[in-house]
DNA sequence: GTCGCGAATTACCTATAGGAAAGCGCTTAC
DNA sequence: GTAAGCGCTTTCCTATAGGTAATTCGCGAC
């Protein structure tokens, strides 16, 4: 990424504007898992049993509602393959892209913010 | 790591890396509030109720404890002037400067996406 | 005909977030 | 001496997220 991220933050008067924004982007993605989950599809779509075991400690019934939600909300798309099991695959629609720059965002600083924990657990020792 | 040179996974453990990364993150920045209050503060330091007013829909129970939260994790930093009618100023510390590039994608995103909202919301009338 | 799998659904339960409203200790202002 | 503002704290209450475990339903395999 390279954005220079120098002087970004606003000036008065987008204050109001961005910390809207800011609610309404978590308002939009609220809950320990949409993200999470997105961000599970977009590295490939997958199934709904793949999909359970690589987020670790969500459930079934948690999983079932959260994918109902971002489909309504149209970040995915569930396709139903007429296979002779039918396989029902999940995969991100075009509008969950533009959640990447974010995504990438909080990869990075969860990256850097468990290093600190780390080093300030250190220190505790 | 070995390489097991299988399906075409693309970087598996990338993948478990971000998404362990993104849960991080979430965990740190849990609740509704603590991204707006830390916007909030990087735009200029504040008084509690000043920020009680910037910050709509909030009450001062739940500011008291974030900052506090915030606090203990380094965010911010509690300044007592002791002036006259000693006041207190919460102000970010270094590290919430950090918090910047996610702070704005996350702005970025929640106004294209109050505007995509809105789109769709006149199609339906 | 029953076993297991994949994709959920259902019932049940609980912890926690967080809202409303009031109060408190302090201080300066009228 | 009372009012008002600031920086909280306390009490009370509720909604919701989300966890566990069991169950369902269609299907193909054995």
């Amino acid at each position: 990424m390279e954005k220079e991220a120098e002087e970004v933050i606003p000036n008065k008067q987008d204050c109001a504007g961005s910390l809207r924004n800011v609610l309404d982007a978590q308002y939009a993605l609220n809950g320990k898992w949409k993200v999470a989950l997105i961000l599970c599809m977009i590295q490939s779509p997958k199934r709904f049993n793949e999909i359970l075991q690589e987020i670790p400690g969500i459930s079934s019934k948690v999983l079932a509602s959260e994918l109902k939600h971002l489909e309504i909300n149209e970040f995915i798309k569930r396709v139903v393959h007429p296979t002779a099991p039918a396989n029902i695959i999940y995969e991100p629609t075009e509008y969950s892209r533009s959640l990447k720059g974010l995504i990438g965002e909080l990869s990075d600083w969860g990256e850097k913010h468990r290093e600190k924990i780390k080093q300030s657990m250190k220190q505790n020792f």
